[in-house]
RNA sequence: GGUCUCGUGGCCGAGUGGCUAGGCAGAGGUCUGCAAAACCUCGUACAGCGGUUCGAAUCCGCUCGAGACCUCCA
């Protein structure tokens, strides 16, 4: 089984077939650090999380670079748009690379709660401002851009009359420039839909670097183009981001890369959908986001509960990437309960005691999951197959049907194969630090005296410790051969 | 206004020209000292109206509704 992915590029899905296989390069596009992550940034994350995860499952090496952008994105497209870490400092009245490092490290606490793994390569921005002068230099040598006032900007009529300015969001040049509003501040420009490449500083500015044309600092589009190429040759194979980004900043990606090296640099493109809330899109200009610390710590007056790192990461995986996905109490709720569920069948599987014989089929369970997962990504499939397993998992542990050793090795190492590794889910409750080994020892101490008591009759003593045991937030199972607990 | 996407049972969400995912919630049952859990059974849903077809929720057209992008956003 081949996987495909769903190229924005062409609109179709392709069989992903990388340019020098084994190795794969996949860039995504990682965060503007000037405020805390929120539920959104996990949504990209997380897909591509999966994605790393699962090419590294199906043995490709895979060089995964996710940028910190830290200089250069601008409150808006106009020339007096602010750069938003310049702007956070001058409210917060911190220097640039303050609120960068503090939010970088907010970023990456959240990243690591949700266990979305550390890419390969995490450059920023302001590390590359040569590998981003050089780029100009080329676009400009070519003949696509032009210098105004020590500013540089992208000539995209010029480009487009060689190329097709508008291939991966599919707009019409010439409907956009009529289309235009026109906004102030926009003399430099020859035309609206020009972009900055390179942007003269004002005196009052901290963030600038000297260059052939100016004292300043690099358009936001280049970055990545500038990035993405060091690390991952060209072409390389996957880039990725959000919807969002699609129109302009990837749009421009591809007009830098054609205008300077005369081709593409990106062969899949890939677009995680929006999470929304009440039916719109989350986001930090619409101020309806939500905070991931306040998801885990349940502070928002939209938040009924606190909700775990691993309910938010299934809540993601049980819907498509490309589909967008509606944020609300009741589908987190949902999420968490058959997250819980799952794991305990988890937890089950370390019971259940072999026979001679098997009546369940092993191989036709995992096929499906994964044959899920190598069509582009379809983690909601590869969710739904899992509570197939459940119930048979759970089936087996009370003694119904029949598995043998061999079997149950099988199921056990592609279930922890599947589950943990892949889709990179984690049992909260297993998490090993030795209090919790502690507490857990004290919990089943407790309950096998529970045990005895329940053999003896005596179920005041036996419901005392049960009613104990919740009111600490345990939750006991009674079952045929003992017991079961969850925190 | 332009470009595009979507509209699935109480909620969230897959999928697809004929074999009716899954989770949560709900109903009944089995088990159990009780409870919980687990297991079994139960919902014939695909916005509306036409058309294509032996057959469409799935393809086409129209209507209505929602959203995204077109300015920063994951």
């Amino acid at each position: 089984m081949n996987l495909s992915i769903y190229n924005t590029l062409t609109r179709k899905k392709e069989v992903f077939e990388p340019v020098n296989a084994p190795n794969v390069g996949l860039y995504v596009c990682g965060p503007t650090v000037y405020g805390d992550p929120h539920l959104g940034h996990a949504r990209p994350a997380i897909t591509f999380d999966l994605l790393f995860r699962f090419l590294k499952h199906l043995d490709f090496k895979v060089r995964y670079v996710r940028n910190i952008t830290d200089v250069g994105h601008l409150e808006n497209d106009a020339d007096e748009g602010e750069d938003k870490i310049a702007k956070k400092a001058r409210l917060d009245q911190l220097e640039p690379m303050e609120i960068v490092q503090h939010y970088t490290l907010r970023y990456h606490d959240a990243m690591k709660m949700l266990n979305v793994l550390p890419p390969s390569i995490e450059p920023r921005a302001s590390g590359h401002i040569i590998e981003q002068i050089e780029l100009v230099k080329k676009i400009l040598d070519n003949g696509f851009a032009y210098e105004s006032n020590g500013s540089i900007y992208f000539d995209v009529e010029t480009y487009h009359k060689k190329h097709n300015y508008g291939k991966l969001s599919g707009r019409v040049l010439e409907d956009m420039i009529s289309n235009t509003r026109d906004l102030d501040g926009q003399d430099e420009k020859r035309n609206s839909v020009d972009f900055a490449l390179w942007k003269k500083a004002a005196p009052e500015h901290i963030m600038r670097w000297p260059s052939p044309w100016s004292v300043g600092f690099p358009g936001w589009h280049l970055e990545c183009s500038a990035m993405s190429t060091k690390y991952l040759g060209e072409p390389f194979d996957i880039h990725g981001g959000g919807m969002d980004l699609l129109f302009p900043h990837h749009e421009c990606e591809i007009a830098q890369s054609v205008a300077a090296n005369g081709k593409e640099a990106v062969r899949y493109w890939m677009h995680n959908n929006m999470i929304t809330i009440n039916g719109q899109k989350m986001g930090k200009s619409l101020g309806n986001f939500i905070t991931l610390e306040e998801l885990f710590t349940g502070s928002h007056k939209m938040l009924e509960q606190v909700y775990s790192p691993m309910t938010i990461r299934f809540f993601i995986l049980q819907a498509h990437y490309r589909s967008t996905l509606d944020f609300s109490n009741e589908a987190l709720q949902a999420a968490e309960k058959g997250l819980s569920r799952l794991m305990a069948a988890g937890r089950m599987l370390g019971k259940i005691k072999p026979s001679a014989n098997s009546s369940v089929d092993v191989s036709d369970l995992s096929s499906r999951a994964f044959n899920a997962l190598c069509d582009d990504l379809n983690s909601p499939i590869a969710v739904a197959s899992l509570f197939d397993w459940v119930r048979i998992i759970n089936s087996l542990a009370e003694g119904k049907g029949q598995i043998s050793q061999a079997d149950l090795d099988v199921l056990k190492s592609t279930f922890n194969t599947l589950v943990f590794d892949v889709l990179g889910l984690i049992d909260e409750q297993n998490e090993g630090s030795r209090h919790a080994e502690l507490t857990g020892k004290l919990i089943e101490m407790l309950l096998n005296m529970r045990l005895q008591a329940k053999a003896n009759k005596d179920f005041a003593t036996s419901d005392r410790i049960r009613d104990g045991l919740a009111k600490l937030g345990v939750t006991v199972r009674d079952r045929k051969d003992g017991f079961d607990w969850e925190i």
